[in-house]
DNA sequence: CCGCCTTTTGTTATCGATCACATAATGGAG
DNA sequence: CTCCATTATGTGATCGATAACAAAAGGCGG
């Protein structure tokens, strides 16, 4: 319970008051002079300035945090299912905060329904947190009951006005899927959607939806899945039965990876039989055999921008930054998605 | 006179002064039973239990480490290179931290060299932390600067006696795969090795040499990449060239996944004419075409046994936990090996 | 029953910053 | 040149915990 002093470098860490004995003013001065220097007189404000560049001066945090009951601690919900969660975001993350003086603390949220309601009530409890955002969808009392407290922002998710937080939600690219599999003459093809608590889960399948509508295509069916391999495995097999199909969208590369294992042991062969798109662009995916169509993501810039959202949200004056639209997510073609076969469904019949 | 402070308004949490009215003793008996609930009589100690619980009283965090000069907050340094660092390693990191009472603050380490180490040395002035948990390998001169300041553990890194703190860094299983190859008829094996800056990469490449020579095997070449596919793609491109090396074991599945793609497009097949083995078994290795046999790791009992040995660095008292040897380290045999070809490396020649 | 030592509890100071209010300095109108 | 509104600076209190020291309570031999 109580860890031994941090640093113990040489000497103590300079104070407002030793800044303000060498500089010849009060230590108020000196606190002032960190709020707001134009508010003091040209040369008191040199005067600190040179005092606290000869001592080094840095504040205590922890004692401003006490007298002005902030913290410059930020919370960050990682999803603790999600073994691969994409450090990146998350780092991402991190370092806009620490750009903007605050520090990250990490914690996964696993689990759901009240079980997860109760651990996010002891999270919140367990330290002030000056803002939260979150990686996982938080269910509305969830939600309500942390925004009591403080500014919280689910990366992907809606804003108060209904407004899609663009980017990470962003489903817009479905549609350049579906173009692309009409395109090489797919008539009709299918969609395996993630957990649809998940808005980038809920516009992909929205988008498709539309989009398969819109291209005249017929829906060769919706399966639900989690955001791994397993889940996309299963929900394949299910959709694998309808011979008709001859490509797939799913909602993740993974999603995409458990299906093509599915077709295989079909043997449907990816992409003469059926085409597969997945979404995300891992690194993995452009050497896998075959090689992955899918969506390229910037997931830095995404954690990064999620990020600069909750910052602006603490500070009540500023507006948000203006949303960046849907830069850097763009649709990578590669081998498994191909021309449409000849005789669709027809495959086993061609020998 | 110095009352407690006026109402225990619902908004606000309790104080030790609010708690010490309630049960009728001193603010500072209070504190004393935080610190050590024995030293209080039986009945002392039942009646600030009882108003603690009344209360709903949790301490100001803040407060404590102003006076005690400490903090509750460590560091974790993570890859900012590695796009898909394993997220779970670090969430189970943060969890056995929360539960010690610490956060954990994440922290992307990019770059190398001097660069990284001015980067490190502001994020150590940044803030007072207790201690630093790295998953990036750290170089002696980081290190020992870093060390000056507050205690370090690096995940995988051997500690002070240069005894390997096992688990993370643990090359044993590299035998069996070893073995596993053996079995299977194959004479001449290669070996693409993680960044040897990595204790892990080191050891696996030990492991592996050190099991083909008593296995009588000949050692087919070792190339080191980076730890992505595209780095084991290019790795892979250099071994192939020897048509008479039938199995390669990759230090990592992504490796695995870059090494497999190279022998794809020289049209070697796996694992008919080569059998490739990787390591980590990451959650979509089991539906790839084909599966991946690879060593399984539980990351997030690694990450959180990493913290656990930092907590009890910064505790003088405790020695750290018993090292648990290499549990949940196991050889996971799938598609990928399989029994080498009649003719070695004349698989070209039986057409 | 006293005195002395040990255990238990209470009182006041302190960490390093900001806040609230008091006071000194400045500046323009009359 | 005075007066008063403004601006700039200083003084003391405060946030909520622990540290240091003081005082009270309990135990035991003589």
């Amino acid at each position: 319970m109580k860890p031994p002093p941090a640093g113990a470098g040489p000497g103590r860490a300079a104070t407002i008051y030793e800044v303000a004995r060498l500089a010849g003013v009060s230590h108020q001065t000196v606190s002032r002079y960190m709020a707001d220097p134009s508010k003091l007189k040209a040369a008191t404000s040199e005067k600190v300035e040179r005092a606290m560049a000869e001592l080094n001066y840095t504040p205590n945090l922890t004692a401003r945090s006490l007298r002005t009951r902030s913290t410059y601690r930020l919370l960050a919900l990682v999803p603790g299912a999600s073994p691969y969660f994409p450090s990146r975001m998350l780092t991402g993350a991190a370092a806009a905060a620490q750009d903007a003086g605050y520090h990250l603390d990490v914690v996964a949220l696993e689990g759901s329904g009240p079980d997860r309601t109760e651990r996010l009530r002891r999270i919140l409890d367990g330290g002030p947190f000056a803002g939260a955002l979150s990686f996982v969808p938080l269910a509305g009392t969830d939600l309500l009951q942390a925004q009591e407290r403080i500014p919280v922002v689910v990366a992907g998710e809606y804003d108060d006005q209904m407004r899609g937080q663009g980017r990470m939600s962003d489903g817009s690219a479905a549609g350049s899927i579906v173009a692309h599999l009409a395109a090489l003459g797919h008539r009709r093809i299918a969609h395996i959607a993630g957990p649809q608590e998940w808005p980038a889960a809920r516009n992909r399948l929205r988008v498709y939806r539309q989009a398969v509508q819109e291209a005249g295509l017929e829906d060769g069916g919706v399966a639900e899945a989690e955001w791994n391999a397993a889940s996309g495995y299963a929900a394949a097999q299910t959709l694998v039965a309808d011979r008709s199909i001859t490509a797939i969208f799913a909602a993740n590369d993974q999603l995409a990876v458990g299906a093509i294992r599915a077709l295989h042991e079909e043997g449907r062969r990816v992409p003469d039989d059926v085409s597969v798109v997945g979404w995300d662009d891992h690194p993995e995916s452009a050497f896998l055999v075959p090689s992955l169509t899918t969506v390229h993501m910037d997931l830095e810039a995404q954690g990064s921008h999620a990020m600069k959202q909750l910052l602006a949200a603490l500070k009540p004056g500023r507006t948000p930054p203006p949303e960046p639209g849907t830069a850097g997510m763009r649709l990578v073609l590669r081998e498994s998605s191909g021309p449409a076969p000849r005789a669709p469904g027809q495959t086993s019949l061609e020998a």
